[in-house]
DNA sequence: ACTTATTTGGGTAATTGGGGGT
DNA sequence: TCTGTCCCAATTACCCAAATAA
């Protein structure tokens, strides 16, 4: 179902995070992020998914392991994101 | 199953996707998005079809597990879970 | 037939996308 | 490797006034 959750463009995302846009556009294309493209092909964010990054970002370990490489994603879909937002407006 | 035929205005959509409802309805002039005309030539728009162009191409694995976020993700994943998206200029 | 909110139409400024190079 | 800035093209947002929907 519907995450529900308010979008945001990609200059409110780059103003969270205080980068430029494009940065954010190449998170997005990076699949570092979730990304929603409209019909006419911008980027819309999920404010819930760029909320728990920039709360994630405090995170402790910063070990830079280049032999972890998890280059597959399985095919475990998990559709909808984890926290179940019940903020319908 | 139930297809859900319920009718959307343009605000609704335009809301939805976080964008212009005049947007909404140069979507619907260029053909991108289906609509119904109304007798006074005003637009309405299928739920069903706003919800799959929603959800069609959001969907990445959403791993809040920053504490265990590889920085560096690996080679070419073709596991791509969203078809290459067809509408790129 | 009324009012109130939304949608429509055209035109112009701002944002965004993609590629390239610092 | 990652980010900020350049280019240009496409998409989107905001301005107006009139018509439609409920």
């Amino acid at each position: 179902m519907d995450t529900g959750d308010r979008l945001l463009t990609p200059g409110e995302v780059a103003a969270l995070f205080r980068v430029d846009p494009k940065t954010v556009t190449r998170w997005a294309a990076a699949g570092r992020i979730g990304s929603i493209r409209t019909p006419g092909g911008h980027r819309r964010f999920r404010e819930s998914e760029v909320r728990a990054l920039l709360e994630g970002e405090g995170m402790l370990d910063e070990g830079e392991d280049v032999a972890n490489r998890p280059r597959n994603v399985g095919p475990t879909a998990s559709t909808g994101p984890g926290p179940a937002n019940a903020g319908m407006y």
